[in-house]
DNA sequence: TCCTTTCGTTAGTAATTGCTTACGTTAGCA
DNA sequence: TGCTAACGTAAGCAATTACTAACGAAAGGA
């Protein structure tokens, strides 16, 4: 049915903790639907540069984020297939085989 | 359109956080459908009952799962309801307004 | 070649984490 | 009342985290 493969414990331990922080996922929005490079990024925040590139590196060790050289820059962009194993390995926490549909009409009554 | 309220950043911080333990995600998972006792669960791993307690605490300051005292025991389970708004949580981080259906679509090429 | 831009990496620090052992607390029973 | 079962809480410790300041590296002109 899904096309692309689990996430392994591990995977769930590095997308988890990268997400935990405000900052990362502040970074993450940004990032959302197009690429940006590390200094705009970094532009954004009352951190220093590198704290972000920090971020950034969490980030893409997670699997959350694509990166991609141009001369001297990179340019990140968030990975939309590991959003989806995200929600799958949320729905394999909480119960094996649930649809998300019918949780949303319990909840409504 | 959906029925629960969105979680704040300072909740997705908590929640997150406390996903990101895979000691935590295997006591949520053990807690998924049914009500289990603090010290069935403590049985199920190799720490110590305090160890587990002290899990127990952080996932239901998340607000991940709900807690019922039944003579000196204490009943734990974890909330449907969280599950369905980490789901939108996500969505929110990766863009504003996308449907589930689309990007799963999309990886199917 | 020299200089600048754009970035990652290293070293170090205060705060937090997951765990342990030891100690309260509450409910129920003899 | 005394005892036990089933818990949470406190203190403490080694390891990790988010950050800063200082340094290194690579690409592209002048």
């Amino acid at each position: 049915m899904s096309a692309a493969p689990a996430l392994s414990e591990e995977d769930l331990d590095l997308c988890f903790h990268a997400l935990s922080q405000p900052r990362r996922r502040s970074i993450l929005r940004l990032v959302g639907d197009r690429e940006v490079a590390a200094g705009e990024i970094a532009a954004e925040f009352d951190v220093t540069r590198t704290a972000v590139s920090q971020h950034l590196t969490v980030l893409k060790e997670a699997g959350l984020l694509s990166e991609r050289r141009d001369g001297t820059r990179r340019l990140y962009r968030a990975r939309r297939e590991t959003l989806s194993q995200l929600h799958a390995a949320l729905d394999a926490v909480w119960g094996s085989a649930l649809d998300r549909g019918r949780i949303l009409a319990e909840e409504t009554r």
